[in-house]
DNA sequence: GTAGCTGCAAACTCTTTGCAACTCT
DNA sequence: AGAGTTGCAAAGAGTTTGCAGCTAC
């Protein structure tokens, strides 16, 4: 089922707006800020505004279509909520570098089942330089 | 209390305000939020102001005498860096788990050799709801 | 037709900063 | 004495919101 179905089963509207954003996302291979989502919705559509672009992408996360990020940057990241992984970030140059891992997946449920908690959600980021090789 | 002394090492003047900035930190037991270090050290020296809360708060991170967290609020939390350890964040009353694990610690070391990196720091947080007895 | 959406600008929140006065060493 | 620190108020950055007009359904 495509983004846009999932929205209107949601009760949104698709406005152009939306559509054009949600195109964004969905050729976004990184992971944008709000700003880089409004330059790259400009491209398609001049007169789209950053208020939208902030209330879209609220409405995204809210419906869990979309995965809020906050790499210790004071802004927010957002990438589609599609297979569940984690980020490792360059500190020297700022890219970031998705992984899995299932021992680890394990390991956290584990953790908070011995804390008294049933995990919800969990938020694993590594930061690290590259070794030369 | 050797945070003053680190403090002197690293070249700060000890002033009155730094001073209580410091203890009420130490004696915190849970993540204060600037706001709340603000208000603690304003029972104890009522001129304190924010900017300076700000400022110390900024330096103690600088040299690594302090950890921020943001556990996706929009303001920052802070705490003393000791023992390494991670943190459960229960997702309905808000409340603060530390716990430490020695096997996610080698994993995550491990996760980032695998993909070329060398480790520098590492952000682990668990959202959870608490289980009913 | 109307509930919901949009752009604009103003407002808000958290944080930083310029400046003149003050204080630790 | 002098460099560093402070409080204040103003400025900044990112984000939210009230409103009047517009649009998808």
């Amino acid at each position: 089922m495509d983004l846009e179905q999932k929205c209107i089963d949601a009760g949104l509207k698709m406005t152009g707006q939306r559509k054009t954003i949600l195109k964004v996302l969905d050729e976004s291979e990184d992971h944008p800020s709000v700003e880089d989502v409004y330059e790259r919705a400009k491209e398609q559509d001049s007169s789209i505004s950053m208020a939208t672009v902030y209330r879209t992408l609220n409405l995204l996360d809210e419906l869990e279509l979309v995965v809020r990020h906050d790499f210790n940057e004071n802004f927010s990241r957002y990438e589609l909520n599609m297979a569940h992984h984690h980020h490792l970030i360059d500190v020297e140059s700022g890219d970031v570098i998705e992984f899995q891992n299932e021992e680890i997946e394990k390991m956290k449920a584990e953790i908070a089942r011995k804390l008294g908690y049933e995990l919800v959600e969990c938020r694993l980021e590594l930061y690290g330089k590259k070794i030369k090789a």
